[in-house]
DNA sequence: CCCATTATGTGACGTTTGACACAATTGCTT
DNA sequence: AAGCAATTGTGTCAAACGTCACATAATGGG
């Protein structure tokens, strides 16, 4: 099998199956890009064209606010990603999205996206139940925000999700729970 | 034109339309319920069956920690609303959805809802265009809550949704500013 | 391999917040 | 209208956090 984002699509099937044709055909109308650290997808400002599928890297969603930056996503292999208020409402993007590691990803321009919905009920089906998927984790995350003070925060990223230890920097990491570089940084040392 | 949400879900068309056949279809299986100040509509550890749409009244999303109330989200006229993860996932909820006024509002069953989006793809559609529309609200909501602080955030619940403090409690609002009801009461004091 | 650059840790200090206790106010019920 | 309950405000104090400054460690390019 030849590289493509099919195989991919396929492991999604517990959240939103895809029947052979449709998959192939989602996997027709994308395109394969290389990037390099540090290459923007897009920017604030632009508007957003594409979504993509991250192959191999990382990227991640900042907005610059009073002279700094505030992370407010980190995305790995096998997971989709735009700036979906740019793509959908076709207004200015209000935040980067960035590559942290190179890698390859594969990606739609909108156009085809909308002709995809359009051409084939069960592709708007798949992207119902991945935004239903999206929608949870979203409001998740909002009441993980809400309920845990930073160090709390801080612990259950390293039960859940330790691997974003390895992948993004503290700095980075520590506007993503809300708090300052330094603040995460004497939360590390006063644990274990 | 007798009550019925039809002519919600037709204001609702530059979100998402629907035609005159798909919007009367979806309002045939819906039914009709009042509720009291107080009422639940899911609780935590049940599973919620039905997606609502307030015609009149007002409901909270809240979920129980550390012997407070965490208050997630607020709803008034017009707005869909239910919990998606356990809808979806068939799992108990881990938030309750509560009326915090009286008032009359539509539910659909999930089965219903679900059978809704076999018969029509316009539905379908409908689906994924809401929840791309309350995905992206939810990712402005963390934006929002990661890139300002205590005081700005009440400030600008003050000029963007100033009908909330009319509706909701002081000590409701402040867990979902996150901060507790002595600070905001302060922020309060402090501000013109 | 070395040096420049970036990332991370830490000390000091002022500010903000949360927790607790209690007072004042509002709103609802009878 | 009175009285009770719920909501909101406030005083005090300790703990947590942010900011600034600088030290140390890790990284990457030439």
């Amino acid at each position: 099998m030849k590289a493509s984002p099919e195989h991919f699509l396929q492991s999604l099937s517990h959240i939103a199956p895809l029947s052979d044709e449709a998959r192939e055909l989602f996997a027709t109308h994308t395109t394969s890009q290389i990037v390099k650290k540090g290459d923007y997808l897009v920017r604030e400002g632009q508007r957003c064209q594409h979504i993509w599928l991250i192959e191999t890297g990382a990227c991640r969603a900042f907005q610059h606010h009073n002279e700094k930056e505030i992370n407010t996503g980190f995305y790995f292999e096998n997971t989709f990603l735009t700036n979906l208020n740019s793509l959908r409402n076709n207004v200015t993007a209000d935040y980067n999205i960035q590559a942290i590691e190179a890698g390859t990803i594969w990606k739609w321009h909108k156009d085809n996206l909308f002709s995809l919905y359009q051409q084939s009920s069960e592709i708007t089906a798949f992207g119902r139940q991945w935004l239903e998927h999206l929608f949870i984790e979203q409001e998740k995350h909002n009441q993980w925000l809400k309920r845990h003070n930073p160090e709390e925060r801080y612990q259950s990223i390293l039960t859940t999700q330790p691997e974003l230890l390895q992948r993004v920097s503290l700095t980075q990491l520590s506007s993503y729970l809300g708090i300052s570089r330094e603040t995460l940084s004497r939360i590390r040392r006063r644990l274990p």
